[in-house]
DNA sequence: CCTCGTAAACGATCGTCACC
DNA sequence: GGTGACGATCGTTTACGAGG
């Protein structure tokens, strides 16, 4: 498979591995392969960052704590000028900057929904052959859409259209409202994907290699695998010739998702075999404070489990929580958040960018 | 009561694997 | 090669509980 096939090559699942392995690759081509010191953190903001629908902003939390008049909208705001800024661009121009894998991968998944278009809808009419006649809902029908379209609308209708023409048009509005749910399995695994190629490119070693998703047993000096255990992946894995880091990378965390990060540490532990010390590192994007603060000062056998805590940028979240109204008075900042800007002047919590560097740095 | 922070459940999607 | 069950990821939604 060469790199840059065209997209009107069959393309299977848009958002999937193999293609989105062949837009970050794409991406990084356009750019000249390699990556400036101090950019890496951008890379990861212009492929995966995107702008929430509702609110206009850059993503930074959960979208209905960030809507206007709540708490997260002023740190949004804030978030979203410091964006911008950072990537030398404007507020307004920022979202040109962003999203880029997923709007790539939602134009292929576009091409490929219209090359099945036909085959599904002959396999679709056969399936309510049984039922033709019967009064049966069309599929994607919905009165109440139409109904508001035509109220808002009626009196600016040259003439009425055909249910055809509705149906499309409703069928469109769903499309268009759908697409933004297909983000979560590309921030996942493209989170992944993304670090690892950063990675690899901001500071190239022949003696260094990158694993992304490897099976934990397959990894130097993790041999001892538990039989009839299910195989534990990890997430991105860095192999050096004297250290192995071991990568949980999340964009975001969740209860369930913190639980896991014990669980997969002690299958680790268990599975090392050299007798070596080895890392075990944190990559996120998360900007919710108490979950931040919780992965720097979680311990295990009263040493810190996470050798370290990075973040994609930790000027962002000093720009987040130091979020200020229009008078210009800080938001007062929680006991978290303050904790969580201790940790960044520590250096607990480190950038991306900062923790690339310490790696090829130290042998 | 209301607000805020946290936690659990949920929905959409992809990858894997067993099976035909 | 296609299919269906299952487990993984995420963001969002709903539920809960502690304080003012």
């Amino acid at each position: 498979m060469t790199d840059n096939a065209p997209e009107a090559e069959s393309i299977k699942a848009a958002f999937g591995a193999t293609n989105r392995a062949r837009l970050i690759n794409a991406y990084f081509a356009e750019r000249g392969g390699t990556i400036a010191p101090g950019e890496a953190w951008a890379h990861v903001y212009r492929l995966l960052l995107w702008i929430d629908q509702t609110t206009g902003l850059a993503h930074c939390y959960e979208s209905d704590k960030s809507q206007p008049g709540k708490r997260w909208y002023l740190r949004s705001l804030a978030f979203h000028d410091w964006v911008a800024s950072a990537l030398n661009t404007t507020p307004e121009k920022l979202a040109e900057n962003l999203d880029w894998l997923f709007l790539r991968a939602a134009k292929d998944l576009a091409a490929e929904v219209l090359r099945n278009a036909a085959k599904i809808a002959t396999v679709a009419q056969r399936q309510r052959a049984p039922y033709e006649g019967k009064g049966f809902p069309q599929p994607g029908e919905d009165p109440e859409l139409v109904a508001l379209i035509k109220r808002e609308l009626g009196t600016h209708l040259v003439a009425e259209a055909s249910p055809e023409v509705w149906a499309r048009l409703v069928q469109q509005i769903r499309q268009y409202l759908a697409l933004d749910n297909k983000r979560k399995n590309l921030v996942g695994e493209g989170f992944e994907d993304v670090l690892a190629q950063v990675a690899r490119r901001a500071y190239p070693n022949p003696n260094v290699s990158v694993h992304v998703r490897k099976i934990l047993h397959e990894l130097p000096g993790f041999n001892r695998a538990k039989k009839g255990e299910k195989p534990n992946k990890v997430d991105v894995a860095i192999v050096k010739p004297d250290r192995r880091i071991l990568i949980t990378a999340k964009w975001s965390v969740r209860a369930d998702r913190e639980k896991q990060f014990i669980t997969d540490y002690s299958d680790y532990v268990q599975a090392e075999s050299d007798n070596q010390p080895f890392d075990y590192v944190f990559i996120t994007n998360e900007f919710d404070p108490a979950r931040l603060m919780r992965a720097c000062e979680k311990l295990v056998s009263n040493s810190p489990m996470f050798t370290h805590v990075v973040h994609i940028n930790t000027d962002g979240l000093r720009a987040t929580y130091g979020a200020a109204d229009a008078a210009g008075a800080a938001e007062e900042q929680s006991d978290s958040m303050r904790k969580v800007l201790e940790f960044v002047d520590k250096g607990r919590l480190i950038g991306l960018n900062a923790w690339l560097q310490s790696m090829a740095e130290t042998p």
